[in-house]
DNA sequence: TATGAATGAGATTTCATTCAT
DNA sequence: TATGAATGAAATCTCATTCAT
């Protein structure tokens, strides 16, 4: 008891790269758990081992660390975008892969989906620099667009829906499995974490994107 | 419609009924607004006339209120399905039909979408009677599985998917647009409160869900 | 020890009344003594017997007060000035009353002097409601201007000092006498708050004043 | 003047003599703005390029530093009062150069103003070495024995009023001027900062001071 | 049924200052 | 002489809720 084991703890005198990860880290999980005014500035501080002091100081106030934890959110899907390599498969299977990898992406990090709707239910109002995001994340759209494009001059995609669209209906199909897997559980009784009811909407989720891209 | 006239200054001596009515009216959008711990019990006694503790009178605290909305919320959509009146339209039209409504509902009732993903957010935590929930709603799917039945007897849809997937679809596409318009808008620049917008999305999501169906 | 005494306690459900003016009677108080940002919320509540919290509940912030006991403090000189009825004494006798008992309330009101230099140091930023403020205080200069009047048709006072100069001088001699007593007592040993040297000045911030009024 | 040259950039190996100086402006700056408990030792660090922590090591704690910054006010107007060759001029003319002298140093020194203010609301508690002060300050008032003496001898003066006396008038009235300013704007709308204001000033304030003086 | 006054508990934030090199 | 990182202690303020009639 006497001797702190020094393992878990990033005390102090550690690098402040680390410890402003660290911080991060847990505001993450705890916003993504209460939302931004539900979030307690208290309960982060107890979950890593640092004083509220330390968050502030590195954060300014509890919207400078959702601002910051809103941006790595960001950073995070838009990496595991950046590496799918779609370029090489042919259109239909490069359509396929992107949405599965999406609802993969969202099933594994509902903390993401969370946030997000979090920030939606603030309207947006802390994704202040948005330069930025929108040139990152119109690279999604150009990764369909691109798609889109291969699949046109190969003639088997039509010509009239567009990249956002798709974009858009990949998002909605993906996103809502986790963003209202509660009430959706609580209504109709389906339980979307069942792998079994992962496979299956997997599956309609694709049939029904490329339904709407392929001529018949 | 009629119980409103006076409704605006509902001041003191009303009926309780219409005082219970009118804090719920404006209870549902603060809640909206705001999400369960945003919103402020002080905030929504000072939009109507009363004092907060009117309100503890009648909800008992300010989640016995938030339940209360909540149900309201269900409430409203439950009202909307029940009078469409799908059975007298062939299956492809009843379906456009009801993707259509569902899509200018929530579109109308933004405050529907919000309180439900605010309820998300919780985890469905004050979904407690869900007995009934459950039988209403189920009402819903019932209504899609009557659809998709006559549309498999006379040939025209395939039979490998089935009613509650649809509905998530539906469900899915149509709330998205509402649910997060605000970083998609700060993501991509698209206003989806645009009509024409709305109008394109309309024609999209039917002919999405029209071509899970169809048997090409 | 057990019953308390409620002589001193004003406890609860006193009337608001009697609170909020207790409240500010304490606050003027540590105001004066402390500034704005030196004075505690805290010693405040602990000085009177309520809880910091009856302090936001009636003046909302720290600010709220600041200002509540700002108007109160001008309200008291103000007050005092209403009553001195120069009109019945001769332009000469009634300057020398106007002089002495503005000296005498400043003396007496330390704390008057004190929230005004407070004000100032912060640029009388919290005097917003300027035109009640104007108003009352104009009747001041009225007052000056009423003596001046007379005094003039008397033919015994100069026609080109202005009312507004003349109470600038008898603010600027009696305020500086209270407001710079500790540098002055510590730059050069004179103690102001010395009957004696009270009564010296009196004399001499008279003789000052007639002085710039008379024609010789 | 010299050394002024590469002021902004104090950066790091400057020499300790600049950079204390550097602190003692900023400080001065930040403490006339804000009063001693209104000022941030951070603004301080910020509006200079330094870390509070160097702030510290010169000047030991936020005290000690007010102590520095009080001195050097003081030292200000002494350096000003030193130099005026008051001995040359017959007595009127040399008191109207004391009074017009003081007035605009004062008006174009509030920071002195403001910080003699703020000391007097510290009931003057860090003027500690008073011998030193004393002693300079009484020059001040020497110099206008030294004057009115002339007079008195020249049958011009009155012989029953003191220097010290004279020197308080003298400084109540300019002193006024700036201390006051803001709440004299407030409440009569008079601006002080207005030249013409500043030279109808200057004329009565000095007419006032000979009036107290000459024999009529 | 109705209500004005009051409040405990806890949340966020600030600020001067020290640690460790 | 110089400094980046860290922090304890306390300050302000908020919020749902209850008291007492």
């Amino acid at each position: 008891m006497k001797k702190k084991t020094a393992a878990k703890t990033p005390k102090r005198r550690n690098d402040p790269v680390a410890t402003r990860e660290n911080i991060l880290e847990v505001a993450m999980e705890v916003f993504a758990e209460s939302g931004l005014s539900g979030a307690r500035v208290s309960e982060i501080a107890r979950k890593m081992r640092t004083s509220q002091r330390m968050i502030y100081y590195y954060f300014g106030d509890k919207e400078g660390l959702y601002r910051a934890i809103l941006e790595r959110a960001y950073a995070g899907i838009r990496q595991m975008e950046s590496v799918l390599e779609l370029e090489n498969l042919e259109p239909v299977a490069a359509m396929r892969k992107l949405v599965e990898t999406t609802l993969d992406y969202e099933e594994r990090h509902p903390e993401f989906v969370r946030i997000v709707g979090i920030e939606n239910l603030h309207q947006a109002r802390h994704m202040t620099d948005v330069s930025s995001l929108r040139k990152q994340n119109n690279a999604v759209v150009k990764r369909v667009e691109e798609i889109l494009e291969r699949g046109r001059s190969e003639g088997v995609f039509r010509k009239d829906v567009q990249a956002l669209e798709i974009h858009m209906v990949i998002s909605a199909l993906c996103f809502f499995r986790v963003s209202n897997r509660y009430t959706f559980k609580a209504v109709f009784g389906l339980d979307m974490t069942d792998p079994q009811v992962n496979a299956r909407h997997k599956k309609i989720i694709c049939d029904a994107v490329i339904g709407m891209l392929v001529i018949r």
